[in-house]
DNA sequence: CCCAGTTTTGCAAGCGAGTGCAACAGCAGG
DNA sequence: CCTGCTGTTGCACTCGCTTGCAAAACTGGG
């Protein structure tokens, strides 16, 4: 099988005639190491290909650089560009991303945790599903950090990223409502996210604010699909809704779809949306859809920088903005 | 900063009343323990919140179970969803992903596959990106297994994966044919990778063994705004071609929304379009595109068969077929 | 040339696991 | 009770690296 052909720091040393501690001492930025040694060091691990074993040294430092991303569904255009987002970052802080896919079960947000864990992982990343209080616990208590992004609930000692939510989904009923809109509906998943629901409460208060009822309908888990269903039964209403908030793009492209082909109707002079994330296909101009952005790179260097702090994790907590992309879904603007 | 806060197999031992030799014994399958003791060890490893250490276990056994996943662009829905199924597949088979994202610079392939060494990876996959020959070679000796997906070029000992493109090509061409068109295009990017350039190859082979001329137009890299401008490029044309096979579906999405909206033209009525890939967006009703499915599913699963097998890693290669994916963007069917 | 002060270097003790080997216990048969 | 066998256990070594510590090698000033 795979026999140790790995060339190790003994090695390097006796090529380059010095001492197993001088290696390790040239690979150690910060480390007393005089030019000349250095130099016949490189040269020789230069020669022989050597790698510091990252294994080995986060052995000793009792840190390995790993950060896990716990995500499902990682094909979803917005996940995948926080992942992106991500992995970016961490290589720029000289950290590494492994990534765990949770598709398969329920409780694999649990098993991903406890794979973070087997590995010593530095921190987990959390994009999707929510672990138990019992395996969280286990990872702080691991001194292993914790982030959550858009997860929302509490967790002590984690660090929180959220945006806001609630007031993006006031700015979007504004933005119909001056768009002339009459008819409000809210186009949600049953998924049920804490930011989710979120949007959907506030989208509800605006129109409670303004004397004017919301309609609201859920159907299945976030994606175009059921936008597609969403769309069947809101616009067979017998007052159709002209303004729809969609809790995020998917769901509003496949809204939209539906609205125009099934339905004939025109985007935006018949009937405005908004949605939320802004993925790369809100842009596309069959959709051009008016949304709030997920701040990705944002997101991303809030988690990197927190991660890097030297200071011992403390609960901490940041919401940061969804900036509103107007475009062609909506009248006016 | 972090102190050594996991737990140990010492310390399992201790609380168990056993040697640590006993503990690395019941995680370890098929060693000799006897019921006894392995029960107690793993009610001491519950009450503690034990788990092995994959980094020590990876520096004795000389197999660190992690498989690197280089790509750069990692947001584009084909790359996405195959590293959703590679995760998937590779977490099956009880092995780790770890994602190494190439987008910064130009020798960031080899960078990464540095990387990969340097965490003892047991194997590298590439996505995109063409490692230097000098790398991949190290690898190789290293006794890290290498996968190409896509990548075509030979490289010995490694597993490549493609598909079949010149005959999809082909096949696209014959069914635009079928349909009526006359004045045929290939729609491509600059990115000129051996899969693209196959591609268009065979599709002017087609051209010509059926006696028609086929206009070739490349613009920028494989993306949603390429198609827009390849479209105009392709539409303003004297005549104007009525049958486009793209390189891609983000490329076809691009240059259907052009033609659509741009050049007002009816799809497929006055145009026809074929892409590859099968992104989701693909089957979305405004494009409702006929295109040429990457098994995902499948390609993921000879690489992680080929990985798993015990014998040292022979030069490899699979070929895969693209099935044709029957939408509304050609006329008949 | 000597000595104190500053680098630089090598030794050796870890880090957390796996594993060959020998000692050991348990058991059945003689 | 002794012998031989099987199955379990612990010791000690190993993997490749980091790092405290003390010795060695410089440095410059007197």
């Amino acid at each position: 099988m795979s026999r140790k052909i790995f060339v190790s720091a003994k090695e390097v040393a006796d090529r380059a005639g010095v001492s197993r501690s001088a290696v390790s001492r040239t690979f150690t930025p910060g480390a007393s190491v005089s030019e000349e040694t250095r130099r016949r060091v490189i040269e020789a691990a230069e020669e022989l290909g050597y790698h510091v074993n990252h294994l080995a040294r986060g052995l000793m430092r009792n840190e390995s650089g790993i950060v896990c991303l716990i995500v499902s569904e990682l094909d979803t255009p917005y996940r995948a560009s926080l992942i992106r987002a991500l992995t970016g970052q961490l290589q720029g802080a000289s950290k590494i991303a492994m990534l765990i896919n949770t598709d398969r079960s329920d409780d694999s947000v649990d098993q991903a945790l406890r794979q973070a864990i087997s590995y010593r992982a530095d921190a987990s990343i959390i994009l999707s599903g929510m672990p138990d209080k019992s395996i969280t616990d286990l990872c702080l208590k691991s001194g292993q950090r914790l982030v959550l992004i858009n997860r929302d609930e509490d967790r002590d000692g984690a660090l929180m990223i959220n945006l806001h939510d609630r007031e993006a989904a006031r700015r979007g009923f504004i933005a119909m409502l001056r768009a002339g809109c009459r008819n409000f509906a809210f186009a949600n998943s049953e998924a049920m996210t804490p930011s989710l629901i979120a949007r959907e409460e506030a989208f509800r208060a605006a129109g409670r604010d303004h004397g004017i009822d919301v309609t609201v309908e859920r159907f299945g888990s976030t994606t175009y699909q059921s936008g597609v269903v969403l769309a069947q039964r809101l616009l067979t209403r017998e007052n159709r809704p002209d303004a729809i908030f969609c809790v995020n793009d998917l769901l509003a492209c496949g809204l939209m779809d539906a609205a125009r082909h099934q339905f004939n109707l025109a985007i935006p002079s018949e009937l405005c949306v908004v949605g939320f994330d802004d993925i790369e296909q809100a842009s596309w101009s069959s959709y051009n859809l008016t949304t709030f952005a997920q701040p990705v790179e944002q997101i991303a260097a809030e988690a990197v920088t927190w991660l890097d702090q030297v200071t011992p994790a403390e609960t901490n907590s940041r919401r940061l903005d969804a900036e509103l992309v107007w475009r062609g879904s909506v009248r006016g603007g």
